[in-house]
RNA sequence: CGGGGCGUAGCGCAGCCUGGUAGCGCACCUGGUUCGGGACCAGGGAGUCGGAGGUUCAAAUCCUCUCGCCCCGACCA
């Protein structure tokens, strides 16, 4: 391509309303625009980067044995409501009525129309294992758009759905799927880590999200340094504490006057006592019934494991009129001495001996509190893991692994579904004793636009993008210095010679000055940057330089007669590597 | 949904408090000089001041309503 002939609308300063490094990024090197809050236009760069993903993703797809299909965006409301989902989905749902009044609604995920298919046209166990997937745009009022293409309301989306005749062949159907995965992510050049997920609204049992590892991403995750454990910190155990210390000399229980100390952090300081030695004291709703849930003064508690130990699907916490029903104090006082309530407690706080407690009682706490003796609640495992904390898992095996804490973008997420769908929507199958059996289904997604912006979060520098082969819009970028028709007359055969041998080029052949061409290339962030000027070619070189080296004088120089071959050659070995 | 903020030229912003000719930088167009890391000089075009209503002789500016957008939180395969 041209650069005098293709729209790429570079500019110097993002708008206002970029956060992260991708969107500015990709704004000021003219892939998106925006059209609307969580909409994007996909400039000719920002299409063909997404295509690239695209066809990285679809190659390994059907390298599994898993078969494209196209499902439409637009959906009738009756096979949501089959399932339950179009009340469950609520307002992330993008509603809307035909001209008779009939509901519809835009697809967020395809399980219940993909189950269809199945119920219909999967009818004997030599039917499967089958693999269907589609690359297609999906519809999410999100909350909140944000951070260009990383959240966004209108996105692309490669979803998959394996349909198996049990549970053991579902589990290898979604080993495939993991191995298939972990191939794409590979190829995309990003780096990632495989993690323990919880299903969340989709259902099923095993579950893993491929989450790539950038500062900026929305979601923390836990990994041992020692072993292969990992996980969302939403779900993610740690190991067992020890148990309470017997040499410690029971104290009595005290009640001691802490006025308008109702914080953890104020009630420390002003007892002086540490925190480790605190009950934490927290009302929290499931279902209809008020809970206090307990947790070490300097833990916190993990919500989704705390409504899985009292098996409800969410916890919330209590309003502060509840709070003070509940307790007969002010936010802040509550503890689990004389609750009348449940009490779930966390291993670590049940260890704590001669504890600090909320008295129940406004301006009060008390000190010397000891479990069994003053309370007792539920053990469980419901505080949210934390960088430095043992690991659960080689932890029981001897080993001492530390969980370390990182930030990650999703990028795909792979479920076994069991058949939570086809029970609901009656997608059976005969065995071979001709019995009707319910399909084991399983769902894989990766977020196919996200990953354009994924990619730049964990490849780019101070000055632009810096793409990964694979996916780069164009492989190489061609800059030719001023009008001297030697130069251009190189910079054209080598532009033709490029071509016809299936690279992809983009010639920087504007009259423009070299700083605004260099600017521009490092800001596009294609992989080899290949410059004719008048200097080096009277010597009869060019020069070459990858953009991942920043310092521009230490750019390679290549007689111009090689020149065509060596960047095939490169660009070969980087798309395998 | 709770809290905060912003809508003025394509982009980034000033002007609003204290009402009175709508401005600056970038980008764009013309001419000239310049030419290896976002050049310079001169000239030029471009804005229903998000929308509606109100107050006023007069509204970008004050008041009311409304729409959109961003940030934090909640929420979210």
């Amino acid at each position: 391509m041209l650069y005098t002939r293709a729209l790429i609308p570079t500019v110097k300063e993002a708008p206002a309303d970029a956060a992260n490094a991708s969107h500015k990024l990709l704004v000021r090197a003219g892939y998106i625009r925006k059209v609307g809050a969580g909409m994007y236009d996909y400039l000719p760069l920002g299409l063909r980067v997404l295509k690239n993903i695209e066809a990285v993703v679809r190659e390994e797809m059907n390298r599994s044995g898993a078969q494209e299909i196209l499902m439409p965006a637009l959906l009738p409301a009756e096979y949501f409501k089959e399932t339950g989902r179009w009340d469950l989905y609520g307002a992330t749902l993008f509603r809307l009525e035909d001209r008779k009044g009939g509901e519809f609604h835009l697809g967020p995920t395809h399980e219940e129309i993909v189950t269809d298919i199945a119920r219909r046209e999967i009818k004997s166990f030599r039917d499967m294992p089958t693999n269907l997937y589609q690359i297609q745009s999906k519809y999410r009022d999100e909350p909140r758009p944000r951070g260009g293409l990383l959240r966004c309301r209108e996105f692309l989306m490669k979803d998959a759905y394996s349909f198996d005749v049990s549970e053991d062949a579902a589990k290898a159907s979604y080993e495939t799927m993991r191995q298939t995965y972990c191939r794409i992510f590979d190829r995309l050049g990003l780096t990632y880590r495989l993690v323990a997920a919880d299903p969340g609204a989709i259902g099923g049992s095993t579950s893993a999200e491929f989450q790539v590892l950038a500062d900026s991403g929305e979601d923390a995750i836990v990994a041992c340094d020692t072993c292969d454990y990992a996980a969302n910190v939403e779900i993610a155990t740690v190991k067992a504490p020890p148990a309470t210390d017997e040499a410690e000399a029971a104290e009595d229980k005290a009640k001691v006057h802490t006025p308008k100390v109702g914080s953890i952090e104020d009630v420390s300081r002003f007892l002086k006592k540490p925190k480790e030695k605190f009950l934490k004291s927290l009302v929290y709703l499931a279902g209809k019934e008020l809970v206090l849930a307990i947790v070490r003064g300097d833990h916190d508690v993990n919500e989704i494991r705390l409504a899985r130990a009292l098996g409800v699907d969410e916890v919330f916490m209590a309003a502060d009129a509840d709070v003070q029903k509940a307790t007969g104090a002010a936010v802040g006082f509550a503890g689990p001495v004389g609750f009348k309530g449940k009490v779930v407690v966390d291993r670590a706080a049940a260890a704590v001996k001669n504890a600090v407690t909320g008295a129940n009682e406004t301006d009060h706490h008390f000190t010397g509190v000891s479990r069994g003796r003053d309370w007792d609640g539920d053990v469980a495992d419901i505080r949210l893991a934390t960088d430095g904390d043992g690991c659960a898992v080689c932890g029981e095996a001897g080993r001492e692994g530390k969980l370390k804490t990182y930030r990650g973008i999703e990028g795909g997420h792979i479920f076994i579904l069991g058949t939570k769908y086809s029970e609901a929507m009656g997608a059976t199958y005969s065995d071979d004793k001709m019995e009707k059996q319910p399909i084991v289904m399983g769902c894989y997604g990766i977020g196919v636009s996200r990953l354009v912006a994924t990619t730049i979060e964990q490849h780019h520098d101070a000055d632009g993008i810096r793409w990964p082969m694979s996916i780069a819009p164009y492989k190489v970028h061609l800059v030719s210095i001023g009008k001297d028709e030697p130069v251009l007359a190189a910079a054209r055969k080598l532009y033709d010679e490029l071509v016809a041998a299936g690279v992809d080029v983009l010639w920087d052949d504007r009259d423009e000055r070299p700083g605004v061409k260099f600017k521009d290339a490092d800001l596009l962030g294609m992989p080899l940057r290949v410059t004719i000027g008048a200097k080096a070619l009277a010597n009869g070189n060019v020069e070459l330089k990858p953009r991942t080296e920043s310092d521009p004088k230490k750019a390679e120089l290549v007689p111009v007669a090689d020149v065509a071959r060596v960047l095939v050659e490169r660009v070969r070995a980087a798309k395998t590597a």
